[in-house]
DNA sequence: ACTAACATGTAACCCGTTACATGATTAT
DNA sequence: ATAATCATGTAACGGGTTACATGTTAGT
């Protein structure tokens, strides 16, 4: 269901084609949400379907035709009316942990390489964060409503990959002592 | 695949049921990972004929009768073989941040109720964490190697947990002033 | 010649959730 | 009486991944 109201949410902004989400969806989208081309082309005409977005066939000269999207009337209200139901917290799968709960004198290596490899992969979207943070948000309360709404989206982003870094950290330190 | 995986660590400690399994994922386990019972009996079964585990009907009475699974040598080697397969880092997939997203002055107090109420949530299950720790994790590096790398999971629950909170004070404190 | 970007799609499969089902025993 | 615990299962559905497919243009 989530997938639709991400989809929707991103439409907020203005019209896309599927292929524009999907690029969203590699990049700032993506940093809290995933979701392949198939996967969205599929929800597009499931939404559009219902009523809840309309697609304009735009022809194209040196390029495929494409479709852009933009939400209706129906839809921008399917939006608001899906904030006020219930969500239950989502408990985080990481496989990851799942290794280091079978931590031994022999994995240990690998399993070091892995958490580094984690850990420097983090501090480059890290950096990512705190630039788009520094260059659109560095005034959390002048900022419009909706905006303080994605800022706090990017705050949580920042905040939890601050602590996965400093988590990192403290396991590197105890591995290199076995 | 992770779900075999995180069943077969679970049975590292001991021979278990469906029902034991489906009872850890309610509770220590399922700080880090989650599973109905229905899928966990599937699993089982699939492992089984996978040859990773061998299930032993006990005939019980006053009770329904049970199948108490075990690793077999060739689960242990499948685990240990897992462990050295790459992960790709799980995003998570949290539906109040695509409604944060949404923020406006018409939703504002729903949200301020639902970050609240997970807020409430978390101090929970950080204080069992924390209880946990203190009781049988104290002196991380006077551990076995194996009950370090639990260790390294219930701290990144903790720590997550707490940063989460931080964020719940933030976001409180942003939208209050709206 | 080859790769990347643009743009969309089908098909098979696996993983996970929800709803429904059974049936005895023990505790309130 | 009622609910909770023990113990396992089927069936339908939805969400998500992987593999495969097509065809143009612009850049190296």
């Amino acid at each position: 269901m989530a997938l639709a109201h991400v989809i929707m949410t991103a439409l907020l902004e203005g019209e896309q084609t599927g292929y524009d989400l999907a690029r969203s969806f590699d990049t700032s989208l993506g940093f809290f949400w995933q979701a392949s081309h198939q996967q969205i082309y599929a929800e597009l005409r499931k939404l559009e379907e219902n009523g809840w977005l309309n697609g304009t066939e735009v022809p194209q000269q040196g390029k495929p035709d494409k479709v852009v999207y933009g939400l209706t009337t129906a839809g921008h209200e399917a939006l608001e009316n899906w904030i006020y139901t219930a969500t239950r917290p989502s408990v985080t799968k990481d496989e990851l942990l799942v290794k280091l709960y079978n931590l031994s004198e022999k994995n240990v290596a690998y399993l070091i390489r892995e958490i580094t490899s984690r850990q420097a992969a983090m501090i480059k979207s890290l950096a990512l964060y705190e630039k788009i943070r520094d260059k659109n948000y560095s005034h959390p309360h002048k900022l419009s409503t909706r905006k303080k709404g994605v800022y706090l989206v990017l705050l949580a982003g920042i905040q939890s990959g601050e602590q996965y870094l400093a988590w990192c950290d403290d396991v590197l330190q105890l591995l290199s002592s076995i």
